[in-house]
DNA sequence: ACTGTTTGTGTAATCGTGTGCACAACATAT
DNA sequence: ATATGTTGTGCACACGATTACACAAACAGT
């Protein structure tokens, strides 16, 4: 059973093995096709014996359906999406589909990249980057009808979505930090220009102008602790600002730290540190940050079930929207 | 070019419309292959213009070649692999491999999850998680000589691997600690028995032996902060601990979180904590962590030359070990 | 006993590419 | 001009499974 067989064998060899032809071995393989258990039950076993699985890349072929997903995102690593990755990975396997990862934070071009994944037929396309557009997602997987998290406005009849809303939670965290006598508001981008950044800005800036306020400064990271410590100095230091909203809370926590360690402030009696997501390491006790955040499983569910109308061929695209809460910790 | 197609486009088809049989379409597309210049240009232009690119899954079975690598980790989010993961994922898209992510730590049959990925015919097969035995990924993926992270002895002849010797680093580690005066040292376990961990263990063991001490106490966690907090606690007050090795870099902040939160030691001169991996948040401003920690540029690298000699289909297994080395933070 | 239905299995086509072989057209060499 | 080699293309089969169709056997009902 086990060894040093080098090739697998096929479903012609197998059939010979147990004096059927091939269609049968198939049939043993399919839960509800017409075989006799008799014959199920040999088949089976002999299977067992040699170490038999139906070739997947064949089936799929013949199907048209390969069960492979793929995952665009931007980063494994990233805390930012890492929860959720995780448990979206965890779900496609409990149906038994395959997840195939395109990282396209550190791949050159993008789009080779999604094309090269598109020529797997992919049943479906999970979008969680906002380095790539929507056309383009949309034009390379046009067999597939990719499910995009976006939030970029979609006009795009044939994509469904999930949009995020954070205004609300925005508004309280602002509203705690302006009682708390903080004036001078800066907001640190994750990226220079992406829908969701401009979207997550829009919500805490809407808050603010509520208020009579605005961001008095902006500066641009990349999601790295260390992007949010750098600029958090800078922020500090030159434009004198006494509350920083980050793009994300890996973000925060360089900024926090900065705030500690290079100008001797403090949070949130110096100054007010506000993240978004909602990961698990902002919770940590040496984190504790204030943050605006998303539920992860809602999140996923909400992935779920696009993919599970997508499988069910309903026809025509669906928009579901999620709201962000406030948690609160000791940063702000 | 774009539009609602449902259906790709197949090569036969390409072939009718540029007046070409489909093995001149097929090698169109195979750069070194017989076929006029022009007709090939003639052939590229037709394709772009109808968004044809042949099938992957097809060519797959054709070649028996997928291009496709299964990735068995513990999990996406966790940091302590994420680093490393992402590494891979960007050296494998560089060489047109698309990765196939299989999670164990949430899966209840990994084996099943194994069997699954392994039907799809994956070129190579990396095994980083320590929750799967070897014995079971070389039965498994018996046709593709899988890649194996192991610290287990591999007396299996047809399975490469990549062996971690931390022994040295971990001597050094201890060494100032006990010239710092520490006595009393517990060993804190992300599992409670693999092999990385019983041989990660053993490495400060011996040190300690060398200088006639011992491991006072033990305690098991599963790589989480939270883990790693509620076992410190248990550690520092029911055995009056001086100094925790930890597993991992994550268990190691929540130890010295709740020496912080709950007991109010302070490190490094009350108690001693150390980490293991060298993960990235290990060496932020807020952790500041020591951890015996592994270059992770050179373990991926190693992972791809063995990864490439198996292209080259080059026999016999290959073993590459590497060195870890001591990362001095303020907790220890 | 005769018809009609159900059950189990084999035959053969199909999914979309890649490639060995044959062959025609053309270039080169004596 | 004949022999030899090169280049470009089509035909047909292989890759390993699924499945519509056909058909024999078993079985049911009057």
């Amino acid at each position: 059973m086990s060894g040093m067989n080098r090739r697998r064998i096929t479903s012609k060899e197998l059939a010979k093995l147990a004096g059927v032809s091939s269609a049968t071995i198939s049939r043993a393989f399919s839960p509800d096709s017409r075989i006799g258990s008799a014959t199920r039950d040999r088949i089976l076993a002999v299977a067992r014996e040699h170490g038999y699985q139906p070739n997947a890349i064949a089936r799929s072929l013949n199907n048209q359906r390969s069960r492979l997903v793929a995952l665009v995102v931007n980063a494994i690593g990233n805390p930012c999406e890492a929860e959720e990755q995780q448990l979206l990975v965890h779900r496609l396997q409990a149906r038994q589909l395959l997840p195939i990862i395109l990282c396209c934070a550190d791949h050159s071009d993008r789009l080779q990249l999604m094309r090269l994944a598109s020529t797997y037929q992919v049943d479906h396309v999970v979008v969680f980057s906002d380095m790539v557009s929507m056309q383009d997602a949309v034009d390379i997987f046009h067999t597939t009808k990719p499910i995009i998290v976006s939030f970029e406005p979609l006009d795009n009849e044939s994509v469904s979505s999930i949009r995020i809303d954070g205004a609300e939670a925005a508004d309280e965290i602002i509203d705690k930090i302006v009682r708390d006598g903080k004036k001078r508001f800066a907001y640190l981008s994750g990226t220079n220009s992406s829908w969701i950044d401009k979207l997550r800005r829009k919500w805490f800036a809407d808050a603010l102008a509520k208020r009579g306020l605005a961001f008095e400064a902006q500066a641009f990271g990349d999601y790295s602790y260390d992007s949010g410590f750098k600029e958090a100095v800078l922020l500090l230091h030159r434009d004198k600002v006494d509350a920083i909203i980050c793009g994300n809370d890996v973000m925060a926590i360089g900024a926090r730290d900065a705030a500690r360690r290079v100008l001797g402030k403090n949070t949130p009696d110096d100054i007010a540190i506000v993240g978004q997501d909602g990961i698990a390491m902002a919770a940590w006790d040496c984190n504790d940050l204030t943050t605006l955040s998303l539920d992860h499983v809602a999140f996923i569910d909400a992935v779920v079930e696009l993919i599970e109308r997508h499988d069910a061929e309903i026809e025509g695209p669906h928009s579901i929207t999620l709201t962000c809460t406030a948690r609160w910790g000791s940063t702000a």
